[in-house]
DNA sequence: TATTGTTATACTCTATAACTATA
DNA sequence: TATAGTTATAGAGTATAACAATA
């Protein structure tokens, strides 16, 4: 007997829709579970209205405060000419703010207010709750040690 | 002595402008690895000018010929509307047909047209040498499925 | 009523060219 | 001549609503 069935739909030896030659592709794999962190990501932020990109410039302001725009977007490959709206928006919202530069007119040096800090401490939680719920779903610390040393084998920017 | 710059620019002691806070985020190097895998795959790709995508709707056909849009549409989590654009470019290029199902007037029954068959034959030869690039970056086979079962434990759809 | 394919539409993300003001 | 910021614009990718034909 070569039964290649599932147990579910048996009556009528319904032939299956194949899909493992491209669910076993690591590209695939890959996308799907970044799609998936993302959307739980936007899950968690959800009270802040905040994208992954946002979270990112926020902390980078906050480590490297008085920092340029184009260096952010050069940190995030961003393209300085869409970083603009991004942080267009969030000196909007009140969260950071321009100022000038000194010794260097061209640039921008970029600031949290004092709302945009406080703001920061509460993403600062949240971001460390998100991460220990991937570190717990990736099976503690030591598996992602080892997830994140496989992804930069593979992020290595080589053609 | 507490300096704590690098080698490079020690002549003025420039403050450096720190990352770690947002690079050592899973979700951010996850998103980092995914855009370099799909990258290098345009690129290796390039003579055929199909995007990921195109690639897994045409190896989901020949795989299962005769299949309905919507089958595919959900096994890859594209929406059936979004879809449509998908298929007529694929099919306008002459490498897929849409015949009439049997047994049910709604749906197209989808194959590949002979040009599409050899040419498949073509992409899975390109894409079987990329996912040995992949696994070789990867440090191996036993590397890859590492990585797959971490992969999976990220990707389930748990909010 | 529900499903399949389709059109229209909108929103995000990304990429490029060109302009300005500085350096 | 090169750089930082900006504007405008175009292309992907993705999401929803609504419709016709069919189940």
């Amino acid at each position: 007997m070569t039964d290649t069935g599932t147990a579910r739909e048996t009556k009528k030896a319904r032939k299956r829709f194949r899909t493992d030659s491209v669910t076993g592709i690591v590209g695939y794999r890959l996308r799907r579970a970044q799609l998936a962190v993302f959307q739980r990501f936007q899950l968690r932020f959800a009270e802040f209205d905040l994208r992954p990109a946002d979270y990112s410039v926020l902390a980078l302001i906050a480590d490297n405060p008085g920092c340029k725009q184009i260096e952010i977007a050069n940190a995030l490959r961003i393209k300085r000419a869409n970083f603009v709206a991004l942080i267009n928006r969030l000196e909007a919202r009140g969260l950071t703010e321009r100022r000038e530069a000194v010794g260097d007119r061209r640039s921008q040096a970029l600031y949290l207010t004092p709302v945009g800090s406080e703001t920061m401490q509460a993403l600062k939680a949240t971001q460390d709750a998100f991460e220990a719920e991937c570190i717990e779903k990736l099976g503690g610390v030591e598996a992602r040690d080892v997830f994140l040393d496989l992804l930069d084998r593979l992020a290595d920017e080589t053609p």
